[in-house]
RNA sequence: GGAGGGGUUCCCGAGUGGCCAAAGGGAACAGACUGUAAAUCUGUCGGCUCAGCCUUCGGAGGUUCGAAUCCUCCCCCCUCCA
């Protein structure tokens, strides 16, 4: 086993915040000492079970907890997902079926354990001690934290100062996610910078409650691809584990070079002292910004899809977008007209576009070509015979196949 | 319970009888420039059989030649007082 000092060298890698060092170091020794493995949680929504890379940074430390013989359990919220996490943005959540929740759950598996170790982790849902409680615990639970202390917490501070409503059951999240610290008997919490506060509440129920608190370790946010925003998959900013070579290679390269090093940092094996030199050598013009996101690029995608991919998506993105050419493997459709078909309808039922409106003004933006030649006449009638090749913008290919 | 304010196109937000498919900003998309970077410039941004037509401004009716704008009822939200 890993000694105390390397234990914490690895834990305290990119996390934002610690509380506290003294308790983790008191905690790890004890573990040491008894040969009990901490018990290392992390919660996530049960809606949501496309993970993206900003789930990664937080799955990547509870790797390290794993790789140090911890054990992680993995918390998934299907109670609490009821109230969902209040962010003033969205109402209460509908309530998942257990089936759902079931089926949610697999999605996790199949993407987590692209990360952690399937035989170390334990899959564990809130549901299964919440369903227990009882109005009375309830009202127990809610008399141990005052609206006081509700309030300090951020995003109610802003929204009770501004006017916005706040009601009352979003005070049960918070509440009831401490409470799984204390059914959990977890010794050490984990989430992103936003959690704080739900994360402190853990500490605070534990301790009226006789338990040790939970030590809360702090992970930080991952910008999504606009750079501002965090990575979400309702801001569309995110780059899925489950995406293609292609996205994935894609969309990293896509990003800003300030994020570009924002990401090397969070995301990639590189340490600091690499990072830093390729950020002089960038800044010195020894490197070019784009070799170096090429890299990025590749490291990326070869994490989960495998180094071969990584170098095909390579391939492909310089084919396309440095080459102009074309990808490898293009969408077809099929379409059985024996008349000629006029381009907008041809364009939407092909799915290159939504709407024939929009079909007509990419054509009249000559975003337009079929086989390379450009298209500028929104009147266009495309004969039924043979295949073409369209292209609309930058990156939408679909080869028209007509079998009639 | 009382008083006041509000619900507009993806988001924010202007618009109080025709010139409104609806200002402005953001997001997004396209074109130029590039390293599919950033920044910048230009354009688009409800739908259709697209120089014309159809459907939109919380919902349902009504007034009017004509309504997002006026009237009635309903639904929802916010603030203050109690």
């Amino acid at each position: 086993m890993a000694s105390i000092e390397e234990q914490l060298e690895l834990i305290e890698r990119g996390v934002v915040e610690c509380i506290s060092r003294d308790e983790l170091v008191k905690k790890l020794k004890k573990s040491e000492e008894t040969g009990v493995p901490l018990t290392v949680k992390a919660g996530f929504d049960p809606t949501a079970p496309d993970l993206h890379l900003g789930h990664t940074v937080l799955l990547q430390k509870l790797k390290h907890f794993q790789d140090l013989g911890h054990n992680v359990q993995f918390l998934i919220g299907d109670f609490t997902g009821m109230i969902g996490d209040p962010t003033g943005k969205s109402d209460t959540r509908k309530a998942l079926t257990a089936e759902q929740v079931a089926a949610n759950a697999e999605t996790y598996k199949t993407q987590v354990f692209k990360i952690l170790d399937p035989i170390k982790t334990k899959i564990v849902f809130n549901s299964s001690w919440c369903n227990k409680l009882t109005s009375t615990d309830m009202i127990k639970l809610a008399s141990e934290l005052t609206v006081a202390r509700m309030l300090e917490r951020d995003d109610f501070k802003k929204r009770f100062e501004t006017g916005k409503p706040i009601f009352i059951h979003e005070f049960m999240y918070p509440l009831l996610q401490g409470y799984d610290s204390v059914a959990m008997h977890a010794d050490v919490e984990l989430g992103g910078t936003d959690q704080l506060f739900n994360l402190l509440m853990g500490r605070d129920l534990q301790r009226s409650r006789g338990q040790a608190p939970q030590v809360v370790i702090t992970m930080p946010l991952l910008e999504g691809l606009d750079g501002v925003n965090k990575m979400s998959k309702s801001l569309g900013n995110y780059i899925g584990i489950t995406d293609s070579p292609d996205n994935i290679y894609g969309k990293v390269l896509s990003i800003s070079d300030d994020l570009m090093f924002r990401y090397f940092s969070l995301l990639s094996d590189l340490s600091t002292d690499e990072i830093e030199a390729l950020r002089s050598k960038i800044a010195d013009g020894v490197l070019h910004p784009k070799i170096v996101k090429q890299q990025l690029a590749r490291e990326l995608t070869a994490r989960y899809h495998g180094q071969e991919a990584a170098l095909t998506a390579e391939h492909n993105f310089e084919t396309v977008f440095k080459k102009g050419g074309i990808p490898d493997d293009v969408p077809e459709f099929i379409s059985k007209t024996t008349e000629p078909v006029a381009l907008p309808n041809l364009l939407a039922d092909a799915g290159l576009v939504k709407s024939t409106s929009e079909a007509r003004r990419m054509i009249k933006q000559s975003a337009v070509s079929i086989d390379g030649e450009k298209i500028t006449d929104g009147n266009a009638l495309i004969d039924a015979s043979g295949e073409i090749l369209i292209k609309v913008g930058k990156r939408r290919f679909c080869k028209v196949i007509f079998s009639a």
